[in-house]
DNA sequence: GCGACAG
DNA sequence: ATCTTGTCGC
């Protein structure tokens, strides 16, 4: 199935837009640049992408510093906390013990594009669309998808099982990663990669490796993939996102308030696993864990096995 | 030091 | 997720 035309916003550029706003003499954080593009949450990302910073001169990255005032890193992971204090010193930055006073010297009028609350609307108003009620045709086969990457190269597998013949059908595909990891922005960032596995089918139930339902805003990459490409998904995930085990109940998981997913497996092999589109949440658990119990047969198990050998073989 | 948020 | 050495647990 093609991918579907989704506008994502330049997150680097957003990034080294609000830097180059920064006046000489002042200094903003991390976390505000996240907040200017719409979500504290994408902190880490800035740093990351001005960790990057092919031009500090145009992007002057030395004026980021963390919201404690500590000045951080320069142009690097561990690098250059010296150059940062001095450059900063010589723009008339007053600093003491290593440290900036973001009240007096802290910036964040930004102007530019808030991305990620347009993306926010975009899931809660995708969210509505799900459907958490079987939907299914007469399933024939179970389909498992995993993306693994080097550097922006994104390689996307599809493990296909014949539930009648129990043979496995392997598709695999490669892009360009065009999206960040940000939390709860997963699907913007994988969804091109995996929508061109998908052949759209009532008969196929995919499993991805991520959220469903279980989600800040109900829309994990399985419900937003589901939704896009109509077609019945299960979210099964290595880890929560959101959410808390039920005290009463150690199969159950919670969000505010409601039974949103289940724990399926034990230990190492643990799913938490949530309703992505057209599946009921007991139909949902049923299905991973019948056709996940047993690793060599698990479509999940094979797509990441799929992808990951695919990006191995692509490293030379 | 605490808390920690899929991949 | 990826990078990556030595270390921890079954």
């Amino acid at each position: 199935m093609k991918a579907p035309e989704i506008e994502l916003p330049d997150i680097e550029w957003l990034v080294f837009q609000a830097t180059s706003q920064v006046p000489r003499g002042k200094v903003t954080t991390y976390g505000d640049i996240a907040k200017a593009m719409g979500d504290v949450s994408a902190s880490r990302v800035v740093g990351s992408i001005l960790a990057r910073n092919p031009r500090p001169i145009e992007v002057p990255c030395h004026r980021v510093v963390y919201g404690t005032g500590e000045v951080g890193w320069y142009c690097g992971l561990g690098k250059g906390t010296d150059t940062k204090q001095r450059l900063l010193q010589e723009e008339g930055v007053p600093m003491s013990d290593g440290k900036v006073d973001l009240a007096k010297v802290g910036f964040s009028d930004f102007h530019i594009d808030p991305g990620l609350r347009n993306l926010r609307e975009r899931q809660e108003r995708l969210s509505h669309q799900v459907v958490e009620r079987d939907r299914l045709g007469r399933l024939r086969k179970v389909a498992g998808l995993d993306v693994a990457y080097r550097g922006d190269q994104a390689f996307s597998a599809m493990a296909v099982l014949d539930i009648e013949t129990g043979s496995v059908d392997i598709r695999l595909d490669r892009s360009q990663v065009k999206f960040p990891y940000i939390p709860s922005y997963l699907s913007f960032r994988e969804l091109a990669s995996l929508a061109p596995l998908v052949s759209s089918s009532s008969e196929t139930l995919f499993l991805v490796d991520g959220q469903g339902v279980l989600h800040p805003r109900g829309l994990g990459i399985a419900s937003h993939m589901g939704v896009v490409l109509d077609v019945p998904t299960i979210g099964a995930a290595k880890s929560l996102l959101v959410g808390d085990i039920d005290p009463a109940d150690p199969g159950s998981i919670r969000y505010k308030g409601v039974e949103r997913g289940r724990v399926v497996g034990e230990g190492r092999r643990k799913l938490y696993v949530s309703i992505g589109h057209r599946v009921s949440l007991d139909t949902a658990e049923e299905m991973v864990r019948r056709y996940c119990s047993d690793a060599d047969q698990s479509p999940l198990i094979l797509a990441h096995r799929a992808a990951e050998r695919a990006r191995r073989e692509a490293g030379d």
